[in-house]
DNA sequence: AAGATTTATTTGCGATTGCAACTATCTTGA
DNA sequence: TCAAGATAGTTGCAATCGCAAATAAATCTT
């Protein structure tokens, strides 16, 4: 492919700093996968899973519920919820008014799990993001991606951004 | 687990900022993933690879710095690569100075489907991010991650960097 | 210059994911 | 009330990934 001359190919500030969000998400995330792995805790997956049952009403949330709120799949949850249910972080139980639906909830286990990752996890924020910015630029980030995803997530994210304000941050 | 009073667990604004961050991330990620199918172009990571070789020297990369470039590991970019090559939209030639290395190169298929994913690429880039901010929100934006992903990469993402004034975005 | 070491890439393996099909359980309406 | 349809969750399948071991081709060492 022939590269267009330079002057037609110049870059929007918004191209730019998309590109940035990208490289700098993937680099961060490596960080705190292998952040978490190495001080033994649990995976950055499973921390998303049970903050957000920690989070919820009573603990406890129906497997599809807990889908959306980790933005995976039905069958991604499901097959999540067991591993988590055999590590002995969580119980899933049957839900005697609907027998179609499970209720899943956080054990004691799992609790004292989460909270030595979060430890660790806002410790690796603090490393690879926090330290690196000044407040102002902080909540200055912040209002920008609320009011983005506002407006791109419509309705359907709306449960996950009630959420926000709460101390301790989610993976999406 | 028992939630701690709400005061003694006022997140940061940096939190909060990093707790958007991944959620928008997520969110954009998919619409981006989902739109560049529906309109029938390669997926954003074929995408990836292919303009990392485009924007490379001679248009064409060894595949341990194809990895580096995508921040793949080396055996997911050798099978990715095999994938390439069966489409047609990436050739695989072996150095004639050093038996060990392949390199891989843009083909004149690989170009065109660039190109069609970009514009299409560009209008979901437009409307999930883009459009929602102002040019100096942006640049700030880019300023911010620039200054970051140097602080936390150290020399490792140097590469990455570099490119960061190119007309076309990159996936990380 | 033959054997040991290093480097580039691929392959075996186990893990995880999403889609679509399946099962089980409710809900509806004639 | 009971068959038709909707809903919640799980499972079969194919795809992808990373790690570690395997392969292959330099390069170094003595």
């Amino acid at each position: 492919m022939k590269k267009l001359p330079p002057e037609q190919h110049s870059a929007t500030p918004q191209q730019v700093a998309w590109r940035l969000f990208l490289i700098f998400h993937a680099v961060a995330q490596r960080k705190i996968d292998d952040g978490l792995i190495k001080q033994n805790c649990i995976s950055f997956d499973d921390y998303d899973v049970l903050i957000t049952l920690n989070e919820a009403e009573g603990e406890t949330l129906r497997m599809s519920a807990l889908a959306e709120g980790v933005l995976l799949s039905n069958s991604g949850i499901s097959r999540r919820v067991v591993r988590l249910v055999a590590q002995g972080l969580v119980h899933r139980e049957q839900c005697s008014q609907d027998g179609r639906v499970f209720r899943v909830r956080l054990s004691r286990k799992g609790a004292k799990a989460l909270d030595r990752a979060w430890v660790v996890y806002k410790g690796l924020i603090e490393q690879s993001f926090a330290s690196l910015i000044t407040d102002a630029e902080a909540r200055n980030l912040g209002l920008i991606f609320d009011r983005v995803l506002n407006r791109i997530g419509g309705e359907q994210h709306q449960n996950l951004l009630k959420l926000q304000q709460t101390d301790a941050p989610r993976m999406a």
